[in-house]
RNA sequence: GCCGCCUUAGCUCAGCGGUAGAGCAAUGGUUUCGUAAACCAUCGGUCCGGGGUUCGAAUCCCCGAGGCGGCUCCA
C-alpha cells in the first residue's frame, strides 16, 4: 500500500468515528487505522450495532464529506489532553495516552466536532474523501487481548477513486468463488458432517483421490533422498508428553488425557516424540548420522470452536513430517538441505505465491523452553542457513515453536488470509530432554541436534491451498478423474465400457458418463466438474479406433488413436519427481 | 472461547404471523442425439433442535447446536 492511499483510508476511518459519533452519542472510541485492504474503527457502542446501521453510518459520512470540513492538527500539553478526552467521556483514549505519549505534547487531530488523538498525516480536508464502502461487523478485543473487553469493529475500504473501488469489490466477489469450502462441495471432495464433528472433515472418494496423489507424490520424493519412513500410533502414554514438555507448554491445545487400567493415554498433538523414540532405540556413531525419518503422522489439537475452518484449521490432521537427527557440524547443511526440498515441492505443485518467515523468540512471552543460549545458536543456525540458500525471508520475533525457530513458508488463501502452509524447526531441546547420544571419534558422547521439518506441512490444509490456487482444475496427475468417456449413444457404452477398463488397468483415473443424456449435457458436467479430458465416443470412434479429444481448456477437439492417447494420458499423470 | 450475522427439499434459493414453493438433482417414461443444460411425469420437507408468545409460528421472543465473518489462537 503507497501512503496516500493509506492516508486516505485513515483518513475516512476518522470520518467514519465522527458519523458513529453523530448518530450514536457516547459510543466509546477505540483506535481506527489503516489496513492492506482498507481500514477500520473500533467502538464500544452502548446498545450492540447492527449490520443494518452500516448505510446509516455511510449516509452519515457523505454528508460530512459534503461539508469538507478540514483536517486540523494540534499539539497540546499531554495533561490538556488527558483533561479533553476525561470530558468527552472517551476513557480509551485516556488509557491511550497513558500507553503510548510519552512526549510532553499530544498531538490531536480535529475534523468539524472530531477530535482523535493520532498521529496523523491527514487529508487536508474531508472532501477530498468518497470512494470508500463499509463492509462488515466483527468483534476485537481491546489492544489485541482476549482478557481485556470486546469492542465492535467496522471494517471498510477506501480507494483514490469510485472504479478502483468498485474493481476491489468485484475481486472480493471473485475471490470467494475460490474458497476451497466451496468448490469442496461443488466438486464433491470433502465435506464436514455435524454428526462426526466439526473440525473433522471427511475425504470423499474424490478428495481421497486427490489426497492419495499428494501422499504418493511426498513419499517417494522423500525415499529419493534420504529419509526412511515409519509407522507409529495415534496416541501414547500421557508420560512422554512430560518428559518432551508439551503437557507443560502445549497442554491447552491437547485433547484431555483418557485414563484405562491406571494409565494415562494421551491422543498426540506431535509427533516428535514418538520418533525421537524410534531414533532411540539404538547406539549410534557419527557415522551413522544424519538419520532422516519421516511418516505421514496424524495428531490431534483441540482448536478453539470459532477457529476451525474447513480443511485450512482442523482438529484432526496429518502432517508430512520428519525428524532429522544430525551432529552440530551437520546442521547447516542439513536445514539447506531442508530449504531446497521446500523449494521442491513448491514446484512441484506450481505454487509461487508465498514468502519464507524466519520465526524467532521474543522477550516478553515466557512461553519458550530450554537455555536463551541455545536458543541463540539454533537461531543463527537457522538465519545462516537461510541467507545461504539466497532466498529473501522475514524475521518475526514471537512467533517461534515453544521448543525452537522455525521457518515458516506463509501464503493467503483466497480471501486474503495469512496462513502457515510448511513448518520447520531446529531443536537442541529435546534431544536433550530425552538424552538423545552418539559417540564421537575421539570416543566421547554428543547430542545430537533435530530438524523438525515438513514441506507440505498439514495434508488437508496443503490440500485447501491447492484447490484454491487451482481453482479446482487439477494438474493431470492430482486430478481426482483424468478422464471422461462420453458414449454419444446407448449402443456406444459397452465398448466405451471396455475401452475404460483398459485405462483403468494402467493406474488411470477414468470414468463413463452413462447416463441417458445428450451428449452436450455430459459435456457440460464434465467441464463443470473440471475434468481434464474428455472421450467423445460414437460410430465414427468405434470404427476408426480413436476417441475424440476434449480439452477443460477448450480449444479445437482432436482425433486420437485410442492407445496412443492411453500413453499420452499415462505420461502426463506421471508424479513430478523432476 | 469471545462479538456479530446466518440456518427452508440432496444442491442453490424464494416465502417473513393464516398452516410450504421454484430451478437443478433424484426416480419413471419418451428420445439415441456429434462438442457447455432434450421433453413429459413423479417423488421429495421434524422450515437446524428445544422451549415460549399467539386463536394460529418457517415467520415474533428465549435457550442450545452447526455454519460464516472478525478477534484470540494456529499446521
Amino acid at each position: 500500500m503507497n501512503d496516500d492511499l493509506e492516508t486516505l483510508r485513515h483518513s475516512t476511518a476518522h470520518v467514519m468515528a465522527a458519523a458513529v459519533l453523530d448518530l450514536f452519542p457516547g459510543t466509546v472510541i477505540g483506535i481506527g487505522p489503516a489496513t492492506d485492504e482498507g481500514f477500520y474503527y473500533d467502538f464500544a457502542f452502548k446498545d450492540r450495532l447492527l449490520p443494518e446501521a452500516l448505510p446509516r453510518i455511510e449516509a452519515k459520512m457523505r454528508e460530512i464529506i459534503k461539508q469538507a470540513p478540514p483536517f486540523v492538527k494540534e499539539e497540546i500539553p499531554r495533561a490538556d489532553a488527558v483533561a479533553l478526552f476525561e470530558r468527552l467521556h472517551q476513557p480509551l483514549k485516556v488509557e491511550l495516552i497513558a500507553d503510548k505519549v510519552t512526549d510532553a505534547t499530544a498531538r490531536l487531530y480535529r475534523t468539524g466536532d472530531f477530535v482523535d488523538l493520532c498521529l496523523g498525516p491527514h487529508v487536508a480536508n474531508a472532501g477530498q474523501l468518497g470512494a470508500f464502502r463499509l463492509l462488515s461487523i466483527a468483534g476485537a478485543y481491546w489492544k489485541g487481548s482476549e482478557k481485556n473487553q470486546q469492542l465492535t469493529r467496522i471494517y471498510g475500504t477506501a480507494f483514490k477513486t469510485e472504479a478502483e473501488l468498485e474493481s476491489h469489490l468485484k475481486m472480493l466477489e471473485d475471490a470467494a468463488k475460490r474458497d476451497h469450502r466451496k468448490l469442496g462441495k461443488d466438486l464433491d471432495l470433502f465435506l464436514v458432517d455435524e454428526m462426526v464433528g466439526r473440525g473433522l472433515p471427511l475425504l470423499t472418494p474424490k478428495g481421497a483421490a486427490v489426497r492419495r496423489q499428494m501422499e504418493e507424490f511426498i513419499l517417494r520424493l522423500e525415499q529419493r533422498q534420504g529419509y526412511q519412513h515409519v509407522k507409529t500410533p495415534d496416541i501414547a502414554r500421557l508420560e512422554i508428553y512430560k518428559t518432551s514438555g508439551h503437557f507443560e507448554r502445549y497442554r491447552e491445545s491437547m485433547y484431555p488425557p483418557s485414563e484405562m487400567e491406571d494409565e494415562e493415554w494421551q491422543l498426540r498433538p506431535m509427533n516428535c516424540p514418538h520418533h525421537i523414540r524410534v531414533f532411540a532405540r539404538k547406539a549410534y556413531s557419527f557415522r551413522d548420522l544424519p538419520v532422516r525419518l519421516a511418516e505421514l503422522g496424524t495428531v490431534y489439537r483441540y482448536e478453539k470452536s470459532g477457529e476451525v475452518s474447513g480443511l485450512i484449521r482442523v482438529r484432526a490432521f496429518t502432517i508430512n513430517d520428519a525428524h532429522i537427527f544430525c551432529r552440530p557440524d551437520q546442521l547447516n547443511a542439513e536445514f539447506e538441505r531442508v530449504i531446497q526440498l521446500i523449494l521442491q515441492v513448491y514446484r512441484a505443485f506450481g505454487i509461487k505465491d508465498f514468502y519464507f518467515r524466519l520465526s524467532l523468540r521474543d522477550e516478553t512471552s515466557n512461553k519458550w523452553m530450554g537455555d536463551p543460549a541455545v536458543w541463540q545458536r539454533a537461531q543463527d543456525a537457522a538465519r545462516e542457513a537461510l541467507r545461504a540458500s539466497g532466498h529473501p525471508f522475514v524475521e518475526a520475533p514471537g512467533e517461534a515453536a515453544f521448543y525452537g525457530p522455525k521457518l515458516d513458508v506463509q501464503i493467503k488463501d483466497a480471501i486474503g488470509r495469512e496462513f502457515t502452509l510448511s513448518t520447520n524447526q531446529i531443536d537442541f531441546l529435546m534431544p536433550e530432554r530425552f538424552g538423545l547420544e552418539y559417540v564421537t571419534s575421539e570416543q566421547s558422547i554428543m547430542r545430537p541436534v533435530m530438524i523438525h521439518r515438513a514441506p507440505i506441512g498439514s495434508m488437508e490444509r496443503f490440500m485447501a491451498y491447492l484447490i484454491e490456487t487451482y481453482v479446482g482444475a487439477f494438474p493431470v496427475w492430482l486430478a481426482p478423474v483424468q478422464l471422461t468417456f462420453i458414449p454419444i449413444a446407448d449402443r456406444h457404452l459397452e465398448a466405451v465400457g471396455q475401452l475404460a477398463n483398459r485405462f483403468r488397468l494402467r493406474d488411470l483415473r477414468v470414468e463413463v458418463d452413462g447416463r441417458s443424456e445428450r451428449m452436450q449435457a455430459k459435456i457440460r458436467d464434465a467441464q463443470l466438474q473440471k475434468v481434464p479430458y474428455m472421450a467423445v465416443v460414437g460410430d465414427k470412434e468405434l470404427e476408426g479406433g480413436t476417441l475424440n479429444i476434449r480439452r477443460r481448456e477448450g480449444g479445437d477437439q482432436e482425433s486420437v488413436r485410442s492407445d496412443e492417447f492411453l500413453a499420452r494420458l499415462e505420461r502426463e499423470a506421471q508424479l513430478p519427481l523432476e
